[in-house]
RNA sequence: GCGGGCGUGAUGGAAUGGUAGACAUAAGAGACUUAAAAUCUCUGGGCCUUGUGCCGUGCGGGUUCGAGUCCCGCCGCCCGCACCA
């Protein structure tokens, strides 16, 4: 009897499937192709359980598909721009982009003993110059397009650091590094015209019908459409020039409850007040909150009466006070609105905070009008309209449509459809991100660089030992000659956001080595992206991002209609999950720097552990399991089967030593079927061969159908049942040999390995991984008897089994005569009797 | 704060509105063994009055012959919030 050892048999079958070019792809018109993608890792240099996960899913799904006989392209690539190369240089003093590839490097070396089907040929990396000066060409193409603008826009800014600061550089209200108060700063910057496209983006969210349903939820609701009215009070003691303030409003039903009007600190009527010392330093406190909506959001909601007030559209002795708040975006409509608090929550608070009248507007229909009020809860809902004049007792929807019509018929507003989704900013000040290849003239202004002169490379001689952005100071790289007259001028040193990098690599491996961005008949042929897989972190900007690019390449000529949306189906898989451990101290503990002892464990040095929830694995809580250990330990097949079997995929999974080490011996348990059947004599006769093979064709099935909705975990459970089984059944030598092939194959997807070692072991010719799909016999899925379950007032009192095919009267007489149903009738007739055919029965009495 | 999701035994989870707990882990008992490991077999939601019993899918209501599943209201945890990737 032989073992098996995975160490010796894994990098023999992935020699084996490097040999047979297995995983290549190769487009091929006659056969239908199948693109498998999983969002491509940044090279952080190790990779975690979170990617096994996700590349093993993909992994599965690229291998069936091959098996069902698709044409399947499964590439890999690396999301290599961005902030830890230029953290790493600064702490570390490498250059970024050698601590990159030798991170890709190290990576590759650890995701190749996984064993995942995967072209590497087809590898890329976002800053190669290769890639990204393709990048580049299509910038430039966008900018022809009139996709591309500059305008100002605000940034998070380190006085001390004289850098620009990511938000999560910023810690609360402070640089990360200089600890310095963080200021909102403007600065011109490039933006993509993704806004263009809200509509279209929006309306298309109904034809991904193979996205989760809360995907195209979120994405909805980020693109947040909404009718409203934009108009303009006139203003009584504003400076020269605001006369009028605009405000956006999408509830204009509601104008008769306003009290206040409110405006962003970015207002220009903000800062045309800060002559006045009091609005200037309000307005700076307001701009140390931080860039985010979140921190916006959470703040404490504050606001500075202006003494301007504005007039009422409907009532010229109205007057209403104007504050600059807190919590006003001057990004969303026109940085201003008016204030109801009896209906919005969070002008309700402000009102209540500075003492401004709330008037009911809207009265719920079961409320007296004379008695509804406000309290510390802002009415939102339907109603009938109070307290406003012309408005009084027509429904919400009626009032709008009465308020928006006034005020159009006036000429001071317009009714309007409003998005929440703001233009794409793509301006970095950073050094480590693509290039944006555009020149400064004095003369001709802002010029795109010629096309033969991309790509625009970075240069390699800069250092990380002063503050802010090296393409900044460096003379060489940033003075070149206007690629239009040709006289002196500098180049642009802001880079890209890396969501460009990762809005079209997906199209780039459909010809990663083009020397233009796509080639149209590998594009025609490979996209779309059949099914893309990553984290539901990027549900909203990563793959809304993808989305519209893919609409701008089409316009640039770079895509194909059909491909402007890339992802035909999405899946958002869970986290790997790990319980934590502290010492006395409080201090986190490695998996590796504890043992076991009675219900619990204890440190080496035996002090007690207090073990924590499991939470996503990260280095900062310590809970993290090093794939690379367990490989080694255990082999690819069986962390590949662990971080399917557990969990459903799109739920966390939490990782336990007992549940690896569970898949470990399964594995073994397998071979050492696989052998004992292998040294069974062909000719050995048995019992029960029909039911062995009826309970194969039946995995075989449930097998296919899990694996193709994304059922892996409920497909290993249907594995594990058919190894017990086939491990009691005492059939032919034959019938056990057809089971034992058919489970390697059922099993290849998750456990490649293993699989092929099975296979050749029971002497079938070629590779598993070449090999088609069983396909089961429906003949054999049928029984001929059912178990039904018999309840009485819903609760199960008693089964009866019957032929599959009984009539339903015939299946009432049964039940009637039933000793159980009998005793609890006493002769009585039952009020009702259900019978769902092959399902249950339920008797009412 | 806003948007989205999730919640079932000791544990991970299964279950087209139709037998709740498949499959696996931990635990217990047994077989084999000088012993241990490994392997195999059995038990495996809770309660009591042990019955044709009662309770049980985060909590409270509702719809239905029947609810883990559908609806309403809570609670808890997780993800995203536009310069992390």
């Amino acid at each position: 009897m032989s073992r098996y050892n995975a160490r010796v048999v894994e990098p023999k079958w992935q020699a084996a499937w490097e040999q047979a070019e297995a995983f290549k792809a190769e487009r091929d018109e006659a056969r239908e192709k199948y693109y498998v993608l999983e969002m491509f890792p940044y090279p952080s240099g190790r990779i975690h359980m979170g990617h096994v996960r996700n590349y093993t899913m993909g992994d599965v799904v690229a291998r069936y598909k091959s098996a069902k006989g698709f044409n399947v392209l499964h590439p890999m690539g690396w999301d290599a721009f961005g902030m830890p190369a230029e953290n790493a240089a600064m702490d570390k003093g490498v250059h970024p982009g050698d601590w990159t590839y030798q991170n890709i490097a190290d990576m590759r070396a650890q995701m190749k003993p996984m064993g995942l089907s995967i072209d590497w040929s087809r590898e890329l990396a976002t800053c190669d110059p290769e890639y990204y000066g393709q990048q580049q060409a299509m910038f430039i193409d966008m900018m022809d397009k009139g996709l591309v603008y500059r305008k100002e826009a605000v940034v998070n800014w380190d006085p001390v650091d004289m850098t620009v600061l990511a938000n999560e550089q910023v810690e609360n209200g402070r640089g990360w590094r200089s600890g310095a108060l963080v200021e909102r700063k403007e600065l011109t910057q490039w933006f993509f015209k993704i806004s263009d496209y809200s509509e279209e983006l929006l309306t298309a969210i109904d034809g991904l019908t193979d996205w989760p349903e809360k995907v195209r939820l979120m994405q909805k609701n980020w693109i947040g459409k909404s009718r409203g009215l934009q108009f303009n009070f006139e203003t009584i003691g504003a400076p020269d020039g605001h006369d009028q303030l605009e405000v956006y409003t999408t509830r204009p039903d509601t104008l008769f409850g306003a009290s206040f009007a409110a405006i962003s600190c970015d207002h220009p009527l903000a800062k045309a007040l800060e002559t006045n010392p009091d609005v200037a330093a309000f307005n700076t406190e307001c701009r140390q909150m931080g860039t985010t909506e979140e921190a916006l959001e959470k703040a404490e909601k504050k606001g500075f009466d202006t003494g301007i007030r504005v007039v009422h559209p409907f009532d010229k002795g109205w007057e209403i006070p104007v504050y600059i708040a807190n919590f006003i975006l001057m990004g969303y409509g026109t940085g201003a609105i008016f204030g109801c608090p009896a209906h919005d929550q969070r002008d309700l608070d402000f009102a209540r905070k500075y003492g401004l009248g709330v008037t009911p507007v809207v009265c719920p229909e079961d409320q007296d009008p004379d008695q509804f009020s406000i309290g510390h809860e802002a009415y939102i809902g339907p109603g009938r309209i109070i307290n406003s004049r012309f408005l009084d007792n027509m429904t919400v929807g009626d009032a709008i449509a009465e308020v928006n019509d006034r005020i159009e018929s006036r000429g001071i507003g317009v009714a309007k459809t409003n998005y929440r989704l703001r233009d794409w900013g793509v301006s970095r000040q950073r050094y480590w991100g693509c290039p944006i290849p555009v020149v400064h003239c004095a003369e001709c202004g802002v010029v795109a660089e010629k096309k033969e002169n991309l790509p625009v490379e970075l240069p390699k001689d800069v250092a990380f030992d002063r503050p802010g952005n090296p393409l900044d100071r460096h003379e060489t790289w940033r003075n070149v000659p206007c690629p239009r007259c040709g006289g002196a001028a500098q180049r642009e040193t802001d880079t890209m956001d890396t969501f460009v990098d990762s809005s079209w690599y997906f199209a780039r491996f459909t010809a990663p080595r083009a020397e233009t961005p796509t080639v149209a008949a590998d594009v025609d042929y490979w996209m779309n992206v059949d099914q893309y897989i990553g984290g539901v972190e990027h549900a909203i900007l990563h793959l809304l991002y993808s989305r519209f690019f893919a609409r701008a390449m089409n316009l640039t000529g770079n895509l194909p209609k059909k491909a402007i949306e890339p992802f035909n189906a999405l899946f958002t898989q869970g986290m790997v999950c790990h319980e934590t451990y502290q010492n006395p101290e409080g201090k986190w503990l490695t998996p590796e720097e504890i043992r076991p002892v009675d219900g619990g464990y204890e440190t080496l040095e035996g002090q007690s552990v207090t073990v924590g929830p499991s939470i996503k694995m990260s280095k900062s809580k310590k809970n993290v399991v090093d794939p690379e250990d367990i490989i080694d330990q255990y082999g690819a097949d069986t962390a590949r089967w662990f971080v399917l079997s557990d969990s459903p995929p799109e739920r966390d999974i939490e990782w336990t030593a007992a549940g690896a080490n569970a898949a470990w011996k399964h594995i073994n348990r397998v071979w050492m079927l696989c052998d004992k059947i292998a040294e069974m004599d062909l000719a050995t006769t048995g019992t029960g061969d029909d039911e062995l093979l009826q309970a194969m064709h039946k995995t075989i099935h449930d097998v296919t159908v899990n694996i193709e909705s994304f059922g892996f975990n409920a497909a290993i459970a249907k594995l594990y049942g058919f190894t017990n089984t086939l491990t009691k059944s005492k059939a032919s030598a034959a019938a056990q040999k057809q089971a034992i092939v058919t489970m390697a194959q059922l099993m290849a997807p998750m456990t490649p390995h293993l699989a092929e070692d099975i296979w050749a072991h029971q002497g079938s010719q070629g590779l598993v991984a070449q090999a088609p799909w069983p396909k089961a016999d429906p003949a054999m899925l049928i029984d001929n008897t059912v178990t039904l379950p018999i309840q009485i007032n819903g609760k199960r009192r008693d089964e009866i089994v019957v032929a599959k095919t009984l009539p339903k009267e015939e299946v009432e007489k049964l039940v009637l005569e039933n000793e159980t149903v009998q005793k609890v009738l006493a002769g009585a007739t039952p009020k009702k009797l259900i019978v769902v055919p092959g399902r249950i029965v339920n008797v009412v009495v």
